[in-house]
DNA sequence: TATAGTAGTTACCTCTGAGTAAGTAGTTAC
DNA sequence: GTAACTACTTACTCAGAGGTAACTACTATA
């Protein structure tokens, strides 16, 4: 293998780890709902409305061990949990941005009726 | 359903269906590979050398259905197909590099052993 | 006659993602 | 004492993603 070839396969490493990042369901509305702010379970359960807390518990433990959110508990009465973005989950702003456009883009190319 | 809460859902909407055209193992290969130029079957094949024959076949029917890669049969002696990126296909230049920058952005952030 | 190169297809298997439903554990309000 | 709120966990199920191996069909070359 040439080191052109070498090159290639790093960016193609790179491009899978980011996606293995945001890939599911639930993963990119989970990122938004806390680019909103810090949030308890609850309240990320509530502005996603379908999504079981089953998923969510295991998708935010996902989303903690990739660095993207930070969890605190409080002890409180009774405990509460908060969720936040680290400042590497912040630093998703342009990807999903990216994505979104693109997004909307193939939705007026693809799913418009004529061509 | 107000009409913020409505712009979020579309967006969201985008953002999942943009992934949807990305995700899987090999579409990001397979893209990268024709972002290179035109080429035929057992050429990507050749690039992308752990993929079988199956899911190259099948993942180039998605794409192509998504409108991503046009298809062209040559009525040589064999037959031979071309695979081309169509320009919607073109304009995910931007979405990639976007994924690939974070996607290296994570690695040094999360694959280094300090912190 | 057999091997290799074109471009795939088919059958079968396994592993993971995601869903449902119910349970856990502690505290507070009625 | 029972229902409700905090934040989950556990068990079971199903569908889809992905993998392997073999097969198809046609042509060219040794």
């Amino acid at each position: 293998m040439n080191q052109k070839d070498q090159v290639c396969q790093y960016k193609l490493m790179a491009s899978r780890d980011a996606l293995k990042v945001i890939q599911g369901k639930w993963r990119i509305p989970i990122i938004i709902a806390l680019m909103h702010g810090t949030k308890r379970f609850g309240e990320i359960q509530r502005d996603i409305s379908d999504i079981s807390p089953k998923m969510l518990s295991q998708e935010l433990k996902a989303l903690e061990m990739n660095k993207i959110v930070k969890r605190t508990l409080h002890d409180t009465m009774p405990v509460t949990t908060e969720y936040t973005l680290t400042p590497l989950g912040e630093s998703m702003t342009n990807l999903l941005n990216e994505i979104l456009n693109w997004g909307i883009h193939f939705r007026e190319e693809v799913l418009k009726p004529d061509n």
